[in-house]
DNA sequence: TGGCAAATCACTCAAAAGTATGAGTGATAA
DNA sequence: TTATCACTCATACTTTTGAGTGATTTGCCA
């Protein structure tokens, strides 16, 4: 709660101006017992001042707009004989272990068809899965995605 | 909608402020009896609407700013094992230049298009090459191939 | 010079692959 | 309880691939 208020510390900063501001009104007014028609140049101000301050508001307040830049980082693998799943590249990737079931079987250059019947799902299935593992592996084409999955060790 | 509204909760919290201000003022003012009270609410009025004003103008027109997030994306290589061509199978399938061409370029994901383009031949010639190499490698679909060809060491 | 293989391309039909969208279910996390 | 996710399936549509067939050109060679 307090730290809240003192989180938006600016809030009370801004509360306190303009208190402030309203006093010293207060005693110009007093001071001067208001000529009639400096009323007008008054709420003139007053406009004026407090639009300055809502623009200096929304600037200090406005998030600033994100701007993406991706770092391509080189890993190289270690050459293995044997094959070893590179598992930090497929906890990056997320595949869900059906996709990844689909996928060994594309690499094998089963069809969808083929595939389908294999896991006992339809081949409608198949292809949701095969169209979001492309998407995940950021590839157009089968072909492509088993090439990557070679390249990522995802499969022998 | 609602979530605009709780996004913009500073203004929800400044316009309670305000009125907090508002009733101390009057407070004052009640205390002091200072003039009339009318004054204060319609210069509160303007303040808040200017404000409001302000900080609208400013959303208009301020160009956003811009922070860079930066992402660092992993690209895994893997080093060359060293490749050695296997010419008793090749010699055995007797693919033709082109053929090996077109394979090659299967086998980095390519399609027919693409590697039309590249060679600088229609489509239907990439068909009819595809279509001998099948028959060739005794294979039903270009995943096959690529998948036999990388078993006999015909490509990397 | 005739035969042959390689390369080119066309055309058609059919099959497979892929896109887009929506939707239902069950499990699990917030 | 809501929300999210993985998995499932469907419909409709587009694109790509593959099969089958046939034709032309070029260079090689016996």
């Amino acid at each position: 709660m307090l730290s809240r208020l003192i989180k938006n510390k600016w809030i009370l900063l801004y509360g306190a101006c303009l208190a402030l501001l309203l006093l010293l009104l207060r005693w110009l007014e007093i001071r001067f017992l208001i000529l009639s028609h400096a009323q007008d140049v008054y709420n003139g101000a007053i406009a004026l001042l407090f639009t300055l301050l809502g623009i200096w508001i929304a600037l200090k307040i406005a998030k600033p707009k994100k701007e993406t830049v991706i770092i391509e980082k080189m890993v190289y693998l270690q050459p293995e004989k044997e094959f070893v799943l590179n598992k930090a590249a497929l906890d990056e990737l997320n595949l869900s272990p059906r996709e990844m079931e689909v996928l060994e079987l594309m690499a094998k250059g089963m069809s969808n068809a083929e595939i389908a019947e294999k896991l006992f799902v339809s081949l409608n299935t198949i292809k949701t899965h095969s169209s979001k593992l492309y998407e995940k592996l950021d590839v157009k084409r089968r072909t492509q995605a088993v090439e990557k999955a070679r390249q990522l060790s995802l499969i022998a």
